[in-house]
DNA sequence: CCTCCGACTGTGCAATCTGCTCGATGTGTC
DNA sequence: GACACATCGAGCAGATTGCACAGTCGGAGG
């Protein structure tokens, strides 16, 4: 990761339309330089993937909330999060320090169907307790290119 | 949002790297369609980009934690929002439910490391009190692609 | 019942880009 | 000084894109 990296990173985050040629024009390397950086940040991992980034609030699931599970001691982590794996609302769920808990990040098509969904999520014998925020509005939009520069 | 705008978005989703021509020869439909298709997915805002898909952890901050901020009464969250928008380990930041408070989900690249973001994320004087808790495995990592059958 | 309109199809073409290869250059390491 | 490695600049065949055009089809409206 160096300061190249990070440029072109910044290129196709800004323009993702730009193929290799053009970026190597961009930043006055060779195309090749493109191509080979590009294969290796995706081998590292930093690129994980190139695909279509969804807005869930556009697919008609404009309400954000975050449940907190509470675990049954001695149920699995591992079976709340298959089961919640299988909801389609339920975006992402980790676990989390405290006394075996789980965040989970949902969404749904307004309040009366978020209570739908929450139901669905806490419908599993492991979860004894729970608790829920709506996320009202976002002051800092998800991103990760910030991190970038303090990653070089 | 038809059928063929879910399968085209999994395809996508799935194979990145195919073009127009290539996933109108999978979906058996003119290359026109789906580019037209997908002008159009953009346009209404379901896909909004398609940048390369960030790995904080392959970035160095396999840290990941979530702060729950409570905001003093008269200090507005915009501003709270505003200085958590100037650290870069802070990924995003919702205001929630609640006694006027905030969701921040931050990385860091160690749990040391993660204390000074925390520092310097409550380093507001619209900050009353906190909490922290650290994710320490992802048990559903994020997705929209499922809520796309569900949104047809 | 007929007409219009939008979406899709299939085709064609010029311009462009990609994947791949090559030899040359430059830099840091041992 | 020799070597490994990244980069450069160039070239080439093949594939893809952007764009245009005419024909088909089904639904909406008169």
């Amino acid at each position: 990761m160096d300061d190249l990296d990070v440029t072109l990173i910044e290129l196709f985050h800004a323009e993702p339309r730009v193929g290799a040629l053009e970026a190597s024009r961009r930043l006055g390397v060779a195309r090749g330089t493109v191509t080979a950086r590009l294969e290796r940040l995706e081998r590292s991992g930093v690129i994980s993937g190139w695909g279509p980034t969804l807005d869930p609030s556009a697919l008609g699931h404009p309400v954000t909330a975050f449940l907190t599970l509470e675990i049954r001691q001695g149920a699995g982590h591992d079976t709340v999060g298959d089961h919640l794996a299988t909801i389609p609302e339920v975006l992402e769920a980790h676990t989390i320090t405290g006394p075996g808990d789980m965040l989970a990040r949902v969404v749904a098509r307004s309040n009366a169907d978020l209570q739908t969904v929450i139901d669905r999520a806490l419908d599993h014998p492991g979860i004894v307790r729970s608790s829920t925020v709506i996320a009202l509005a976002t002051q800092v939009p998800y991103r990760v290119t910030p991190l970038l520069r303090s990653s070089v």
